[in-house]
DNA sequence: CTTGTAGTTGAAAATGTCTTTCATTTATCA
DNA sequence: TGATAAATGAAAGACATTTTCAACTACAAG
């Protein structure tokens, strides 16, 4: 089940945020696809609709944002941001496409027992874990 | 099987590079121990034997060993770099210490299974993973 | 042991990403 | 319709990293 901008709409009324014309537009941007964007990227993209908004106000809705839980973060492959939206609380992970950018989530995470293993062999008290596949997807295979 | 910097000076030797003081203090700092560091860390340390390398020159030969396959990137808590030295070609992951930096490698890492089924799933054709486990070293619990 | 030279260096400037500050504007609600 | 707390954009600031460039040096050929 996915959040629509619609849904993250009236939640961040709920938590007394104001829904601004320059909030709209990055919420439409990052609920209207699968890609993973760069704050930059959004940016760009929302200027196209609504020209005035700021790269500031981007990444200030995106803080806001992910500080609610509602976005993910790709780590892979450069030390730039990039963000997805979230699926609600389902603990999950991403396969991501090096080509395109397309992030394909996951829930099967099998990763308790290596994490007990861990933590027995090593003192460790371990409190989370990333993980993320990448490669190609099938479109991008056929160019 | 841990490469030494004597190890590494030949290597780089080989591959044409010129083995200066500046490479060789970075080297000593990188293979004396398995915590991570960040760049500057590594500069700092390195000015206390040598006081005249340049933060530029750590990123030149830090850029030059990541080229040559022989370091690692600690990705979890923030989006500064922060690297290790490499064990040599075995395949492995990071337990990572958010308290102190301590990086302990290990080896099982049984994602074959999951890629295979990702990638029947999403016809991705599936080229790489990362997988880091954060959380509290012993010693570190014990403060 | 010279000496030539390609590779290396440090300082400073540039780039790039993200945050802070602050005066002005605006969404929301009594 | 205000009142008001929150939000905005521009500009400046903070960092991490890279580029530029003139001076330097490791190293091998003579
Ligand atoms: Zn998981
Ligand atoms: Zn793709
Ligand atoms: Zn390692
Ligand atoms: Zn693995």
């Amino acid at each position: 089940m996915k959040y629509t901008n619609r849904r993250i709409a009236s939640l961040l009324r709920q938590k007394g945020f104001k829904l601004t014309p320059q909030r709209r537009a990055v919420l439409d941007i990052i609920c209207s696809s699968t890609e993973h964007f760069t704050p930059v990227q959004i940016y760009e993209r929302a200027r196209q609709e609504h020209p005035d908004v700021g790269l500031v106000t981007v990444y200030r809705t995106l803080n806001m944002l992910a500080a609610l839980g509602l976005l993910c973060q790709v780590h892979m492959d450069g030390r730039k941001r990039s963000y997805v939206m979230r699926r609600p609380a389902e603990h999950h992970h991403h396969l991501v496409c090096s080509q395109c950018g397309t992030v394909v989530d996951f829930a099967s995470c099998d990763l308790g027992e290596l994490e007990e293993k861990l933590s027995r062999q090593t003192g460790f008290e371990i409190n989370g874990h990333l993980l993320e596949f990448s490669g190609c997807c099938q479109e991008c295979k056929q160019k």
